[in-house]
DNA sequence: TATGAATGAGTATTCATTCAT
DNA sequence: AATGAATGAATACTCATTCAT
């Protein structure tokens, strides 16, 4: 008999299970690939041969490159908002916590140059293709958003006032972060991580005391 | 008889004139397709067309795609030394002078996105191919001085001492003003250069009057 | 739980017809892409996709694309058999009623682009594999025949010689309806199949009493 | 010196000769494997191969499958043209020697069994392909106006009344003819041509004098 | 029986590059 | 110096077919 006993779930889900590993390992591949060299430079025959599958795999799984760039970007939305939530979560209201947790998120951002390379690309990308864009914008603007509140409440526990715009405080400093990501790589002999956080020393240390308006 | 007489110089100058139009023709046209498209999306054949040569005409004049990358790189290096030299020799030594020079700079930056977009096109090829790093090195390092001695001239000027490596401050700022162009592309309706103006402000507001040592 | 009882004969014979419409379905959705996008056009994918199943689907039940091709003709041979045979049967030995029949059965193909278009497929699909070439070339002789015979009656009832071989003839409507049908489509204000009628009339108008021997 | 002399065809015309010669041969072996194989059944690569050259030279002469087929369907048009008016010019108005050529006519159609594969393929193509059909009408409607005026000739010099409109008829003769060659393929033991002149002979003894109108 | 993930050979098309002209 | 036809390898993607479930 056919029949599957549906409280098994050894032999109903091992069918799933093997397909979700295959996409697992397709979607590593193809960010080793984007990110050392390229969308332009990643080929689907590179990305399926890279974890060890046929092309045929690859299209059972995704309906093309773009679609695979999209489950990266959702991955690593999901990263950084994990990352930058962490900050928030374990330092609470305190200054110091605050100003210590995203030290350390910035020291992070210096070891994990692989996602700087893949926010590039995928911005890279964006910027190329009209249907990417519009997947890309809400991720963006979500995780800038989320930067600018960590931003907000930092300069509040310090009695000072944000100098711009937090999202916009925010847009630089993800910039920056991901700029000197790029230059690293080219030249690695260049500043490290740290020139952030002399960066946000020097705008707290400009800021006004609490009461006058934002200046940009 | 499209044939020209050797003997004649006025025809032999105009020969060389006419290789030379040609030349800056498709560097022209590989400089739009390479903002556009990206280094993987712009191909040789689209460059000469573009150009309204033959794909022949390309291979008279540059050995291939990487050729004609670092012959737009050195004149990206001439245009950004150009500017900074200009900024520094119109403000001489006085602090406000060099800071309106400053914001006039990153005003530049914030319509040139062309020279920002390729930038990064210039930095992602330099990363995947050893060739081209080492001329890109070294016009990285120039630039990085160059800007790394308007800061210390400013600062000089302003009174107060650097709060890191001068070098390792123009690389922040470099890093920022590209990851923002890059970000305008993408998320139009995002901060425009001003930030940039905001992190300098802070820097400088931040910064320890002279005598202390920096703390990167 | 999905699973059938093999000891209840309702759902045996339930699932059996759970296959014929399974296969049935499948069928229907082969004929209207063969007939819309040719042998070649069409991928037993797209078959599988239309009929609302897997490509598993389609390979329990056929045994690659020719297989279903040969259910068709199969279907087509039926179809227009019977039609032949309702033609004969209504109209007994009476020339009258036979040239109205044929009159309608003209129109009839005026209308029924599809089976003539298939039939198209079929024949070029018989040229290009000799194992199909063995199965259609019996149906299209029975046809044929059938179709001879048929004039064979017609002009005794008239008490006309037949100016050719009966089957020769048979070929040449056949040939000219399928010809027809294939023109009204790429050009659709051609002549409908009234065409067909006029050849048979002048047919009949050019043949000699009986008692001569064919031409042809 | 890189000059060419105008007055001199040998040098500057083998360019131009030698692509000539391979798109002639581009174009004959992709008429072959058409009519062999149809339109889906011939790749770019088969035809390549055949004709001795790399895809790529397929790519610098055509711009796709389909563009090629236009170029067969002109050439076919042309070779078509060329016989209908041959039978014309040959035999002026003297009806006998039309009927006559246009035996002849019917007899070369017998041997050219390559033109009316591949017409049935333009057909079926056109039929798939809206910008082919409107090549590809354009070249039927004027091939069965010269086919219907040579019937007209015809008729007016046997002093008898078209059965029909003249393109009607023309367009039932083409459909036979068509119809005939693809039959012919499948079954070779089947009628000849002659079917055609039979048919032909019956529109004319069939027909009435001149003064009534036409039937159908 | 029916599923659909996976395969490997195939498809059309584009690429950088060469070379006779 | 400039042309552009031709090459051969690469590209993204589709195909018929298999097989564990």
């Amino acid at each position: 008999m056919p029949c599957v006993d549906p409280a098994n779930p050894s032999s109903r889900s091992s069918r799933a299970e093997s397909q979700a590993r295959t996409r697992e390992r397709l979607i590593e591949a193809a960010r080793q690939l984007l990110v050392s060299h390229g969308f332009g430079g990643t080929s689907i025959r590179d990305i399926a041969e890279r974890a060890g599958f046929s092309q045929g795999a690859f299209y059972s799984n995704f309906s093309g490159k773009e679609d695979i760039l999209l489950e990266l970007l959702r991955r690593y939305m999901e990263d950084e908002a994990a990352q930058l939530s962490a900050v928030l979560d374990r330092s609470g209201d305190a200054a110091d916590a605050m100003l210590a947790g995203l030290e350390l998120w910035a020291a992070e951002l210096d070891r994990e140059t692989d996602w700087a390379m893949l926010s590039i690309e995928l911005q890279l990308h964006a910027q190329r293709s009209p249907a990417f864009a519009v997947a890309f914008l809400g991720v963006w603007e979500a995780h800038r958003h989320a930067l600018g509140q960590l931003l907000t409440r930092l300069f509040h526990g310090l009695g000072r006032q944000l100098p711009a715009e937090p999202s916009a405080l925010a847009a630089g400093f993800m910039a920056m972060a991901h700029g000197l990501a790029l230059q690293r790589l080219s030249a690695p002999d260049g500043p490290g991580d740290c020139v952030l956080m002399v960066f946000l020393r020097g705008l707290i240390a400009g800021a006004a005391p609490r009461g006058d308006g934002p200046g940009c």
